[in-house]
DNA sequence: TGCTAAGTGGCGGGGTCCTCCGTATCGTAC
DNA sequence: GTACGATACGGAGGACCCCGCCACTTAGCA
């Protein structure tokens, strides 16, 4: 593993672009076969270059979790924490919803023993941190929400409006709903 | 379909009994193959009692679904419309998480053209909506809540939470969160 | 220009879902 | 008690998928 030949990484990058298609169109068990065959490579070399399904949607996923670390370093300075979270938030859950599979991608790490070095969600949550605390010390959220309760309630919204005829809006909804609470009556 | 035969209800319990165990252990996509394998039927027979994987799950969770509209019809009565509303909604949680499955079934519904008579969230929905309605009346629940958005809300938890090392506990300290707000500013 | 290791792709095995169709069985009518 | 028709059964077969193996090609260095 000195250095990645030419052609396996161009095979990476091929692969790569058709299963973000792939994934978009048929959610996150797109069938890896037909990757290859439209990639027009062998499915062992798919198999190659992401060893795992959760590989291929981490990677597919990539650029999105950039996203939204970077959006996340940019509200850390917004005027109001809360409204920051909230706003970051509000991105996750449109991310989510929007790109199918994603959800799973962000969940089903951690369940494996895979290495967390690229693991979706540890990924985010390093970014949402500073975030996160910011609003706890402005009192906005009880401190012992974490990072990962934040992610794992969204990813679960998003599960669970995949079938809901408009998921986007319904998750958006119920996150509105979560962030004010069922019933707070504190 | 004047009545059912004799043999054929007869599988028909069979199938669902092994069914149960089946799912139990493999969770939402356990192999239709595997259960009629077990029961000792052929796969056509399963799937000319349960057409699809949702009525079957749909079938296995029946009794659980009874189980929870009996609790709800129980909790209608109770003193404190809050407590007796977030009562039942632990108790769809511990339900939704104990019971591998149950949430994928309780979401599914509805997304394919299927007769509703039997769907689960509906016969859910139905038995808790004088629950939600007491709440609201009470002032402890926003009055746009729908019983949709409670089931939603949790089977999203319960979805999220599975690959979680302790789902169950997971899952009720994150409805705990949702009841109360992830900031409700209010 | 050769050589070697990295990379490839096709094949076969095992599994699932699903449909079709010949056959066995139940329940009834005689 | 028997014969018959509708009902229900199960196995075969096709299509698909995931996965591992292994002979072959090719890139990149000397």
């Amino acid at each position: 593993m000195t250095v990645q030949r030419a052609d396996a990484r161009r095979n990476h990058a091929l692969i790569l672009a058709v299963a973000e298609k792939e994934v978009a169109a048929h959610g996150a068990n797109a069938s890896l076969e037909q990757i290859a065959r439209t990639a027009g490579v062998g499915s062992a070399t798919v198999r190659r270059h992401f060893p795992s399904r959760r590989a291929l949607l981490s990677a597919v996923f990539g650029k999105r979790i950039d996203d939204l670390r970077a959006r996340a370093v940019d509200l850390a300075e917004a005027d109001d924490p809360r409204a920051a979270l909230l706003d970051w938030l509000s991105a996750l859950t449109a991310y989510a919803t929007s790109a199918r599979g994603m959800a799973d991608a962000l969940l089903q790490d951690g369940g494996d023993d895979a290495d967390h070095a690229d693991a979706c969600s540890l990924r985010l949550g390093g970014a949402v941190d500073p975030l996160l605390r910011r609003a706890v010390r402005a009192g906005a959220v009880a401190p012992e929400v974490t990072t990962a309760d934040l992610i794992t309630l969204v990813t679960g919204l998003a599960l669970a409006t995949e079938h809901h005829p408009n998921p986007a809006a319904e998750a958006n909804r119920l996150l509105t709903l979560t962030v004010r609470g069922i019933s707070p009556q504190s």
